[in-house]
DNA sequence: TCTCTTTATTTTGCATACAAAATACGTTAT
DNA sequence: ATAACGTATTTTGTATGCAAAATAAAGAGA
C-alpha cells in the first residue's frame, strides 16, 4: 500500500501551464512568433505535448494560432481593452452582488481588514502595496460570489488586462476617488447590500478602465 | 496563376468544427466516452489532429478530459446553469446598453420587423418558431453591442444552456410577461435608451432563468 | 459464492518520421 | 540595380509506432 503516490500531471498541462507563466512574466513576449523545435529543446519535450497544449492556450487567447504559419503570442490591443473593460465591470458587479449573499461573516471580516491594510498603504502613498491589497480584495470579492463560472470569466478577461502592461499612474484625484468608491464597497458589503455593491462597483471598475484607457492613449502620444 | 486555389482549414480546426456539430446536436450525447480510435476512423483522420481539437474543445468547456482516461462530453448539470444564469443576464444587459449607442438604425428596424413577426407567433401559439425568432432578437443585440469579445462570451455561455436540452413549456403566465418584456425591450432600443434597455434585460434573462431552473426541477422530480 | 490477485487487452500519452506548406536565398533576366 | 523566377531550407501538419497507464478478464484462495 502506496501511501504517497505522486500522480504528476500529463506533459501537455504541465507544458501548458509552463507557456502560461512565460508569457505572463514576458519572457514570451506579445507578438512574438514561437517556434516548435526551439520550444521544444528548451522545455525538453517532444512536439505533440507541446502542440496540444498549444491548442488550449490559444483557446483561451492568449495564443493566435495562424494557419500553417506558427503561433504568435497573442497581443491585447487598446480596441481588446475598450471590449474587456465594460464586460469586467458587469461581471465584478454581479459577483459583489452575489457576494452580500454568499460570503461569511469571517470572509467578510477578512476582506475589511485588508480594505484597512490598504487604506494604511494610500496614506503612505505606497503605490505597489495599495495595488496589492486592491487586487486582493477584488479577488476575494469574485471568489466570494461563489460563483465558479463567474470566476473563471473574470480571471481570464483580468489575465489579459494584467497583460496589456501600462504603467498604471494614477493622479492624486483619481487615486482618492478610487479609495472611497472603496470605502463605500465595504460598507455595502458589510451591510450585505448586494443592490448597492453591484452599482458602486460598476462604477469603480468602469472608473479604473478609463484611467486605463487614458493612460495608454498617452503612452501612444505621449509628447502631447 | 491560379485563381481559386482552395485553401482547406488544418484538419484539426475541421475536425474540431465536426464534433462541435457531433455534439450540438446530440449525436455525442453528455457524458459519453470519447474514443478516440473509434473517432478516428469515423472521422477518417489520425489521432494527432483529433486529439488537438479534443484539447480546443476541452478548454472551451464542451469536452472533459480525465487524465489516463480518456474524455467525455461535459454534462451541464442544474449547478452549472444556477451559475450560469445569472452571467448571462449581466451580459446581455449589457450588450442591450451597448447596442442602443451602436446600432445602426436599418439594423434597429431590422429588430423590430423580426420583433413583429415573433409577436404574430406568439398570438397564433407557435411555439417553436416564437422560441426561433425569440433567439434571432437576442443574438441580434448581442451582435448590435460591436463588442466581440461580449459576443463571443455570451455565445459560449448560450450554447451550454442549450446544451441542457429542457423541455421548455411556458405557462400562459410567464410566456405573457416574456412577450410584454419583448414590448418592452424593442421600445427602449428604438428610443435608444441603453438604461431602461439594459434593465429590462437583465430583469427579462434572470426570469427566464428562472423558469428554465423550475422546468428542471420539476423534471427531475415529475411526480410531484 | 465472493473477493482478491494476477494476467491480458484496451486505451491513452508521448516521441518520431514523413509530407506539405511557407520562407529564405540565390540566380537570372531586364 | 531591381524584379522575378526557381531552388533550398526551414517550419508546420499529419500519421504511425512504442511505452505506460487503466480497464477488463481470468483464476486462485477463502
Amino acid at each position: 500500500m502506496e501511501s504517497s503516490i505522486i500522480v504528476r500531471a500529463p506533459l501537455h498541462v504541465q507544458v501548458g501551464e509552463r507557456l502560461r507563466e512565460l508569457i505572463d512574466q514576458g519572457t514570451l513576449a506579445a507578438g512574438m512568433r514561437l517556434n516548435e523545435a526551439e520550444l521544444c529543446t528548451q522545455l525538453g519535450v517532444s512536439r505533440t505535448p507541446l502542440r496540444e497544449a498549444m491548442r488550449a492556450l490559444a483557446s483561451e487567447g492568449l495564443l493566435e494560432l495562424q494557419p500553417n504559419r506558427g503561433a504568435i503570442v497573442s497581443i491585447v490591443t487598446v480596441e481588446d481593452l475598450t471590449e474587456i473593460l465594460p464586460i469586467m465591470s458587469v461581471l465584478e458587479g454581479l459577483a459583489g452582488r452575489l457576494a452580500c449573499s454568499c460570503m461569511g461573516d469571517d470572509k467578510i471580516q477578512e476582506v475589511r481588514e485588508i480594505h484597512d491594510t490598504m487604506i494604511g498603504h494610500y496614506q503612505r502613498k505606497e503605490l505597489s502595496e495599495y495595488f496589492q491589497t486592491n487586487r486582493l480584495i477584488h479577488e476575494l470579492i469574485t471568489e466570494g460570489s461563489g460563483n465558479q463560472t463567474l470566476m473563471e470569466s473574470i480571471n481570464s478577461l483580468s489575465a489579459k488586462v494584467r497583460r496589456a502592461r501600462f504603467t498604471t499612474e494614477m493622479t492624486d484625484d483619481s487615486w482618492a476617488r478610487a479609495v472611497s468608491d472603496h470605502e463605500e464597497m465595504i460598507d455595502a458589503l458589510e451591510k450585505r447590500d448586494g443592490i448597492r455593491l453591484e452599482q458602486v462597483i460598476i462604477r469603480h471598475v468602469e472608473a479604473k478602465g478609463t484611467t486605463i484607457l487614458g493612460v495608454i492613449k498617452n503612452e501612444y502620444a505621449p509628447q502631447s
